[in-house]
DNA sequence: CGGTCTTTTGAGTACAATCAAGGGTTGTGG
DNA sequence: CCACAACCCTTGATTGTACTCAAAAGACCG
């Protein structure tokens, strides 16, 4: 983790971009200088704990913006309560509608999470007169559909524990640099991955149980997984061990 | 259907913009003059039988492009042959990604299809140069994001019922102008809707069968329905009989 | 008329959901 | 420091939905 706090910057409205850990892969990454000037004139800093909810369905937002820290997801639901994840928000990614403020999913922190938010309309503007800008977020909008349509096929098509895998292996891979063995701590709690496989919370706790008794798997406590063989974890998640497109 | 026929006028290399049934919904919809001529000088037109091939997963697109008539299909597959359709092309849907000419999804034609191209290199300059162009693009990118979350709840959270209730809800949705009763003929053999809800053909087949029995729906042969009361499909859809979101 | 492809229907099975209970962890207040 | 509550996670028993395997009927075409 980085030591850059926006949240302890608050009281200064601002904290500088230049220490931003998401500066060159979030939606700003593609301007500089005066761009960069303008869009940090529009920008400001808030905080949630985790479980807290930014948005329901059907809330009007009155800005869009990045991930900075933490996990947000992105949930739709049935009139009945049937609840679906159809996104997770990790450091970088973008949040939010230009040229929508009505957000048609329940936004709420998977952990703490801290995002850097931009007036809607100052940013709207801006996106009708820097190419620069809008060719990035329409990039990264693209990487976004690309991936919802790979999860549609996870949610389609795989079995519990080729799901389960496939998560895993999914946070496994953004989380994890360079380390051996591969670690990381789970984001999300069993109900949340639930919700984002489309299985209940008992299914994906014996799937989990059942990769750690294979030896695919090794858990400290119930948050944090630990994978030797990666190769291994995508064959259990349906794809072959080539380190391609895990999920 | 509309008497503008592209695929007569490929001789002539382009047909006239301003007869073009989808003009004012595809991506050329916010050029006028100047930039249309100029999206008009790249462009060209191709068309594909119902079940023909238009590109394989990974393979190296020259053009993106809109579908004019007809429809086409994008889909994701597992190694062991499993498949999932991702996504449903109708007139005026955008076809590729700029940026990016490799396909991550095989591109099938569904029934007889027929795309207005334009090459890659030259499509991509006009986007940079254009803000007009690229707003749009992102804004029907965006859509396409909604839907494809929309269909993540479908896949991972509806029964095999309300799933087939929600495709057909959809397509009468989209064809279906101002008539009562609702009909439309289904673009989709059984097989494609099975591929498109995460089922097999015989359940998509047994579920049809029950919606008729039930009296939801009638058919006339297999290819076409009816609809005389359309709240009483959304609702066999698990959706409030409003006519919101119905998939 | 024969052949192929699509669709329907039936019988049996398997996988994940549901219902139910108990263990583990964390944090709070006595 | 311990007791208790709240929450999260695991495990077990049973049920039900959709899958698999199988066959036949209907549509379309040469």
């Amino acid at each position: 983790m980085s030591h850059f706090d926006p949240a302890l910057s608050l009281s200064l409205a601002r904290a500088d971009c230049a220490a931003c850990p998401i500066r060159h892969r979030a939606v700003c990454a593609s301007c500089e200088g005066a761009e960069l000037e303008r869009l940090a004139s529009m920008k400001s800093y808030r905080s949630w704990k985790a479980g807290e909810t930014i948005a329901l369905e059907g809330d009007a937002l009155a800005h869009v913006g990045s991930v900075v820290t933490g996990c947000a997801t992105l949930t739709r639901s049935l009139e009945d309560g049937r609840m679906q994840m159809v996104g997770l928000l990790l450091p970088s990614d973008f949040l939010g509608r230009p040229g929508r403020a009505v957000t048609p999913y329940e936004v709420v922190a998977a952990t703490d999470v801290t995002l850097c938010l931009f007036e809607r309309k100052p940013f709207e503007r801006m996106l009708g007169e820097v190419p620069n800008l809008s060719s990035r977020l329409l990039e990264m909008s693209l990487d976004e559909l690309d991936a919802a349509r790979d999860w549609m096929l996870v949610l389609g098509r795989k079995t519990a524990r080729e799901k389960v895998a496939s998560l895993l292996a999914n946070i496994l891979h953004r989380a994890a640099a360079a380390d051996r063995p591969l670690w990381a701590e789970l984001p999300l709690t069993r109900e949340a991955m639930a919700s984002y496989l489309g299985l209940t919370i008992e299914t994906v706790s014996r799937q989990i149980t059942r990769l750690r008794k294979d030896g695919t798997i090794r858990l400290e406590g119930a948050r944090v997984i630990l994978c030797d063989d990666l190769s291994a974890l995508l064959e259990a998640a349906g794809e072959d061990g080539d380190g391609t497109s895990p999920g």
